[in-house]
DNA sequence: ACCATGTAGATGACATGTCATCCACGTGAC
DNA sequence: GTCACGTGGATGACATGTCATCTACATGGT
């Protein structure tokens, strides 16, 4: 048969590039940080990225849907993240009054005091391994890059 | 105690708002790409770039650890991900003359005609998904970003 | 030849994420 | 009230990744 299939449509030399860059760069720079952290304070990015949350809502506490939307996570995934970390004393679920479905996170003091802990050296390891790489102009074309891209999605949660 | 701990670098605005677009954009993204990957193809990423590398290799053949090194992956990790593909006859594992220790991995008929068949769809979804996103300037951005992360990496294997 | 050490790869136990499913409760139509 | 349906959350089976460990072979010093 004579192959009428369409040549795709191929990724120019620069496309190439950026995909490349794209594919390489977050996962080598995470995996450093994760390792970093891990060595440091004993916590995975997931723990961090909770604990961070948690110690920033107003009464360290906050509906566990909420969360998974915040972080971006599947309920699923924080529903198990949550019983790990309960299991380890930083965090502990209540329920809630208002709705009788719903329940929320506490931090813990245990948890509190862990990310205090872990912060510095998070921070600095943050620094070490991306923006001590980068200019002040690069600095500002990945901020741009991360508006670009949750643009689209209307109800992209805050920072955090 | 007078609680001499100094206080910790805090990031400043902008980092603040780099490392958020940074945490967010890439798992973003790139579920996006890898739901339409398994939906349109049956692979996974991962499966995708295993493919994808052998398909571009002399013999369509290549050294385990080699492909390991280049993916930037564990060797452990893709002995895992070559047994799980080879007991779906994509590739095939064949003993290496040369070296008693070493093994090799081939692509098969089969995997060949799957990679050909996935790319296309997985070409035109990650345009969709990011490069239809970018300026020609983000996309440079994107490229520098990718070179400065990995400069220092002396053994930066090549893009594939 | 012999032994110590290094390299290639496989493997098993374990941590984590996904999906499908389940249960309990809320909400609105009737 | 009650019944259908939506939502919040938990859970179990399963896929994948990590680390530690194991085997087999290679290599270099003696």
């Amino acid at each position: 048969m004579s192959d009428a299939a369409p040549e795709p449509h191929w990724l120019t030399e620069d496309e190439m590039r950026a995909w490349c860059a794209w594919r390489r760069i977050f996962p080598l720079v995470n995996a450093e940080i994760a390792r970093d952290l891990g060595k440091d304070s004993g916590l995975s990015e997931a723990d961090y990225d909770v604990l961070s949350m948690l110690s920033q809502c107003p009464g360290r506490r906050r509906r566990i849907s909420g969360l998974a939307e915040h972080l971006l996570w599947s309920r699923s995934r924080l529903s198990h993240q949550l019983t790990r970390m309960e299991q380890r004393g930083l965090v502990r679920r209540e329920e809630v009054v208002a709705d009788g479905r719903g329940a929320e996170v506490v931090l813990t003091e245990a948890g509190l005091g862990t990310i205090g802990a872990a912060a510095p050296a998070h921070l600095e390891s943050v620094r070490r391994h991306l923006f001590d790489l980068l200019t002040p102009a690069q600095l500002e074309a990945l901020i741009q890059l991360g508006d670009t891209i949750t643009a689209r999605r209307a109800d992209a949660p805050p920072c955090g």
